[in-house]
DNA sequence: AGTTAAATGTTAGTCACTAACATTTAGCGG
DNA sequence: CCGCTAAATGTTAGTGACTAACATTTAACT
């Protein structure tokens, strides 16, 4: 059940978290620190996040990123097909740009902890979208090259959005990084 | 000063370690439960190695690589100038091949929380990659892109040499990754 | 306003990891 | 073979992320 109460709590650990973390960098900072400064005790801290990072690493994509690479041509190769299903779903989630986002991403180019969990959300949705190439009949090895690669290639412009001048949009940065890796003369 | 006693100590605790994790898994494993086997105290594991995880995961190529991408032709793009160098440094690495190896690989392969660990150190090598190609005047983001693509694809292709049959080999396997990367047409 | 389920608090614990200091052990010269 | 010394190990005490079980409060809805 998603009361009110609780996305206000929510709102206020987040708040919280993403001030401390900002001051005094993400490992000098303690759930108990957190969990002081929402004036709420660290076992609640744990009952809205899993754990300590999730304030920072949350996408809940992975369905709709393998459906958009599902629905790319079949006679495609697995890379080209994870390439323009990741740029379909692209559009698709930018709108949710909200303010916070960019200082999310900020905080974890910085931290190679941070990084390391990113990566255990990433592994998902590369399973999922392997999951999805298979399905349709590509050799397992070749599924996962195509997945991890699409999405190694577009986390990294991600992490550069974090850092980059305010007029740059993520969307044109992973446009960019997915570009690299299209075939040579390839026009999308 | 690395003395005997030292690598007789390192040895019995990678023993241990390996023995327990494919018995019980790697996260069911506790540190203590590794250092009584090995027969030494908590403290002395970590003082030959940092971490758990680290045990299975290291891997101190990371300046072998950069020089190896370094020492492509500088006309090529940067996604060439990654792969081709990843390819030649193989050749350089893969002799190492013991028969822990894929002991450990399959370990890793099996634990989402190992392969958190395993993006460390991949993101060491990436930003090694990166700076070399950076000092070449590559563009940060285009380096980024190219090293950490083509290093997923590697790592990929590390994950599924970990349960493939024994007859293959990693080098054909990340042969075949950096392939799928290559620009339409290319031989090598 | 009262009921009740959802949200929070409390307590006690495990596990990875660290710091400071004490103790043992092995490798070395005599 | 013996003692000396530095390297290796042990001890103790602690921090911080995270969990389980149970008690308590709070807010949503009638």
């Amino acid at each position: 059940m998603v009361t009110p109460r609780t996305l206000r709590t929510r709102a206020r650990i987040l708040d919280a978290a993403l001030d401390l973390f900002e001051r005094q960098g993400y490992d000098a900072t303690t759930v108990n620190q957190i969990a002081d400064a929402a004036g709420i005790t660290p076992m609640t801290f744990f009952r809205h996040f899993p754990t300590k990072d999730a304030v920072l690493v949350t996408d809940p994509y992975d369905p709709l990123i393998a459906d958009a690479v599902g629905a790319q041509p079949a006679d495609l190769s697995p890379l080209e097909r994870t390439r323009l299903g990741l740029l379909t779903a692209l559009g698709d989630i930018t709108p949710t740009e909200d303010t916070t986002a960019r200082r999310r991403v900020a905080l974890v180019a910085q931290s190679p902890s941070l990084r390391a969990a990113v990566s255990v959300g990433t592994d998902a949705t590369q399973q999922a979208i392997t999951d999805r190439l298979v399905a349709d009949g590509t050799d397992p090895l070749d599924a996962a090259i195509a997945a991890s690669a699409c999405l190694a290639a577009t986390t990294a412009a991600l992490l550069a959005w974090g850092s980059a001048p305010s007029d740059v949009t993520l969307t044109d940065l992973v446009r960019r990084a997915l570009a690299q890796l299209a075939p040579a003369g390839a026009t999308s």
